[in-house]
DNA sequence: ACCTGAACACCGTTCAAGT
DNA sequence: ACCTGAACACCGTTCAAGT
């Protein structure tokens, strides 16, 4: 699996830091502070250098950000037991995929700033793709039908992601809480009817009944 | 419809600048120029004004956004003719909030920062629960479907906005690229199969072919 | 009540120069 | 080849003061 090509190494001064240790520092970053608090400068600082030298070792911060998501994935993403029918092998593959960035909220930046996540989750895809071919699809629809499961994964996540980030700064009802206590009967008699319950039944973790009518969509002979 | 309050005129000075006036720049700045450069100095000298005038009307720039986000909502959104089968009902209310977001790339941004919309999407948020209700589903089951098509649309129209926004400021081959030139057959053959067609694939627009799978998949009994 | 000026505490990135 | 210092061109937001 190739990785993003690192600067050539020829003759000359010998580099005093590394991608590895940049990837790292940054994690650690991250990981103690947040995503916001990853800054060049930031970075720098923490593997006591200058802003500067790390673009000698990435392009720009979008590129350091994929590496940290790569080297997220290489070391969480764990291949599951893949069964045999193609819809649960679908269903395992797309879940082990959530479960993955679910846990890792700063994903949200990252994600929308690549479509495909990393070399070391093509496996993944390849089961997604492969059940759906063996469950009927062409290898064409079998591609889109993966495209649908991607968006409709990385959507939950980022939506999801963002709903928490809102309630940790939490101050007083969110707009959607005005709204939802001012609505005509009348005129949306369902909304109104589960307007109490809109957000606990909103935060229920309901990714893999989502996931499942999406496979089962998809699978279904049309 | 609530809108979020606005600071409350009792007495003294008049004011000179007005929300809506601000949105309007606001717009302005984004139709000509693009969501980065909407800042709170960029839209103060729009406005003949000084950055620290327009947190007198507004909270904070998260505020602005949902407010613009609003405003395109309320401009743009068109209630399509609504089909008695349920099924049909709920497609084409969520394909009509999909056309409306997916010509406004610079949405991306403000869906991430709130999970609604805005009021005057409710109509279409009431068409879809309804229409699931009216196939068979429980309220609740119907909400959870509801919030299963949003994920599915929001993830479309992010992921597809950053790709073409990646596509604007190319430089070369991408990650991805780079990635499936170097695929082993033996390892993820369903993806080297397709790997020569992958760009094209995914670039096609199947928005309305994973719609209608996941809405039957939500719809059949299980 | 509404607005201004100045400042705080930052950003990512480029450029020219050093070793 | 690799790193540094200084600078460019910005940010969102707070604070104290003016009208």
């Amino acid at each position: 699996m190739p990785q993003p090509p690192a600067p050539r190494r020829t003759l000359g001064r010998p580099p005093r830091i590394s991608r590895e240790e940049m990837v790292a520092a940054a994690r650690r970053i991250v990981d103690a502070e947040g995503v916001d608090r990853l800054t060049m400068r930031r970075l720098a600082t923490e593997i006591g250098s200058t802003p500067m030298a790390l673009y000698h070792h990435v392009r720009n911060k979008d590129q350091l950000l994929v590496l940290l998501l790569d080297d997220y994935a290489v070391r969480t993403l764990r291949r599951p037991e893949v069964p045999d029918e193609p819809r649960e092998r679908v269903v395992a593959a797309a879940a082990a995929i959530h479960e993955a960035l679910a846990d890792c909220p700063w994903i949200v930046e990252v994600l929308t700033a690549d479509d495909l996540m990393s070399a070391s989750a093509l496996w993944f895809v390849e089961q997604i793709v492969d059940g759906l071919v063996a469950g009927g699809l062409s290898p064409e629809r079998a591609v889109h039908g993966y495209r649908a499961i991607w968006y409709y994964t990385a959507g939950e996540i980022m939506i999801r992601a963002t709903a928490a980030r809102r309630r940790r700064t939490d101050d007083g009802p969110t707009y959607r809480d005005q709204v939802f206590a001012a609505l005509d009967p009348d005129e949306l008699p369902r909304l109104s009817e589960v307007a109490q319950r809109w957000a606990p039944l909103t935060a229920e973790d309901t990714y893999l009944d989502g996931l499942r009518a999406l496979v089962d969509g998809l699978l279904a002979a049309r």
